[in-house]
DNA sequence: CTCCTGGACTTAAAGGTTTTCGGAAACGTA
DNA sequence: TACGTTTCCGAAAACCTTTAAGTCCAGGAG
């Protein structure tokens, strides 16, 4: 713990050669001697000498290390796609630097000149929702990937999950199971991912030629709010057999009043949730069929992406990535899942 | 994008001085007249210039970032530990470099080896259960600290949650309440949570000159093994009056079923969770009394120490840190919380 | 006038690694 | 012997910043 770390210096002369050779032996390059590379290994080993990244990275202008910024890790989406981001760039021997801006725009300044500095080769973004945020990237000398969150420009490059398409998918997954009047309860309409996932439910309900069961109703991302909406949709549509929900907290709510108010899922009403939250999903019962966006495979996608905009050209724009529908007891007649 | 990064060479031709005297400027020391220093400003921030932490760290030794290994951050524990620590070192201008091992020794080892090259000043391992784990530290260079899930060496430093003083604080709590018969329901007793938990029951009875409401009943730590757990509880020990409950999920399995029962929480049976999760302990209903072991808080704990070892001395050992009872409606009548 | 002091600035070294280029030795050919 | 080629190795520059040491000059004291 007190000794000085063994430099390239010591193992040359440990090993009786240059400082240029040894470093020729360490890199596998050519123009040394077998016997004299197992020396210059062996030094090595004995010392347990370990390259200086820095001196390294200074040298070469890449440091193999990118930034990870993210407005609000709190939040239950930014850590499962940091997790995937964190996965691919670990495979790619690539080292990655949290940061965490809290939500705050000066802090996240601060992080910005902080990774700068140390002269990440890349940035990705974390959002905290899939609301576009403001840009990052004006003028930055490295590459930058939104993931999650979308930034604003779009000459910047962003990957969302799809959610129009899945809520579309969810939808006519209801309609194949034969159902026909089709309700929806979500969240705030001031987060995109509600009025897309709305937008998804009316297409797919214009595209079969139905009528929404009732208007949408909008309210916290919560499990009361589920229960309240429940009251409030049985009480206004009694004939329902369907509900899409914007998240699986309040699918959760709505499935527990339904049972209170004798309504039997799926037999009566078919239920889906969005989020594949596992903690809800699997152990309400029934079990939830749910979206999951497979925002870890985002992550790892948004990743790779910075990977090719480090070597040579990004693709920009916003790409919208595929989410999955876990099909579970909600929607489909007890065993048969 | 493309153009190359200033340098302080280049500040200082701007300004028409040596590379010392911008330096001197830019960082604020003496010898160096108002008029030149403003100069100096003056290019440096024409030119956005950041000085290049790669050679400051070269030369200084000190790279001003820590390493945060964490061996299963997908767990639901690691997460708050390391936004706390995140959050402890941004506050000091440090910056973090995240590994996740996902639960592989050599993954691990393969990190280390990582953040050693890239010269951290110290390292802080997050554990992903309070189950103790091997020693990483055997000759490294640098300090480190344990989180969460505490070092087999009892010379190293670790940080853990106080399971036993919790788990006596929450029953005595159920005693101040004036239950008399707890039971106990928790997870599989190859976790040490399970074991510390329950042995703060035992002593905080045995205080009590109380004898425990039947056996514990260990299971996995799901909802499902909650609800099972109070079918079996109920049906040998009729008039319990008090459950703790070694996790949020197994209470809320308890109380779903209680209530089918015909038992009402608070009214018959009182409840106890742990963990504090939110989207159970405070979505049952009874919203959950839970333990609430203040991970974050632990991480930011366990980073400021990091910071004094990095310094100076540190004071090893393991060091349990207090849980926090959030009194909720499963255990006072309701309209009192 | 000389000497000294201190302020303002510059020179040069150091930190660890990679890479380019040149040198030396060994060997084969004329 | 003279010369060309191959193989292996070393010297030195470069990356960027900080800092110790040195230079130069103006001004004050004697």
């Amino acid at each position: 713990m007190a000794t000085r770390r063994a430099t390239i210096n010591d193992v040359a002369s440990l090993a009786g050669v240059s400082i240029a050779t040894a470093s020729k032996a360490l890199n596998g390059r050519q123009d040394v001697r077998a016997a004299t590379r197992e020396r210059v290994l062996a030094a090595a080993a004995e010392l347990s000498f370990q390259p200086n990244a820095l001196a390294r990275g200074l040298l070469s202008g890449q440091t193999r290390t990118v930034g990870l910024l993210t407005s609000d890790s709190v939040g239950r989406f930014g850590i499962p796609v940091l997790l995937g981001a964190e996965d691919a760039f670990g495979a790619g021997e690539m080292a990655v630097l949290l940061c965490d801006a809290r939500g705050d725009a000066i802090r996240e300044q601060h992080h910005l000149r902080a990774l700068l500095s140390r002269r990440v080769d890349g940035l990705i973004v974390v959002g905290e929702s899939t609301n576009p945020r403001p840009s990052v990237s004006k003028d930055l000398p490295v590459p930058v990937v939104y993931a999650y969150g979308p930034s604003e420009d779009p000459s910047d490059v962003s990957f969302v999950p799809d959610d129009v398409g899945a809520a579309a998918m969810a939808v006519n997954h209801l309609l194949a199971m034969g159902r026909r009047k089709v309700a929806h309860l979500t969240g705030p309409t001031h987060y995109k991912a509600a009025r897309d996932r709305e937008e998804g439910l009316r297409l797919a309900l214009a595209e079969a030629g139905l009528a929404q069961a009732g208007q949408t109703l909008s309210g916290p991302w919560s499990q009361r709010w589920g229960r309240h909406a429940a009251e409030m949709l049985l009480m206004a549509e009694p004939h329902v057999d369907a509900v899409f929900c914007g998240s699986d907290q309040i699918a959760a709510g709505f499935v527990e009043t339904a049972r209170e108010r004798g309504r039997r899922v799926p037999d009566d009403i078919a239920v889906v949730g969005y989020d594949n939250w596992e903690v809800l999903s699997t152990e309400t019962r029934p079990a939830l069929t749910t979206v999951d966006m497979n925002l870890e495979s985002l992550g790892r996608t948004a990743a790779q992406h910075l990977f090719a905009a480090i070597d040579g050209k990004a693709t920009p724009g916003v790409h919208k990535m595929p989410c999955q529908l876990v099909i579970r007891d909600s929607t489909s007649p007890p065993g048969v899942s």
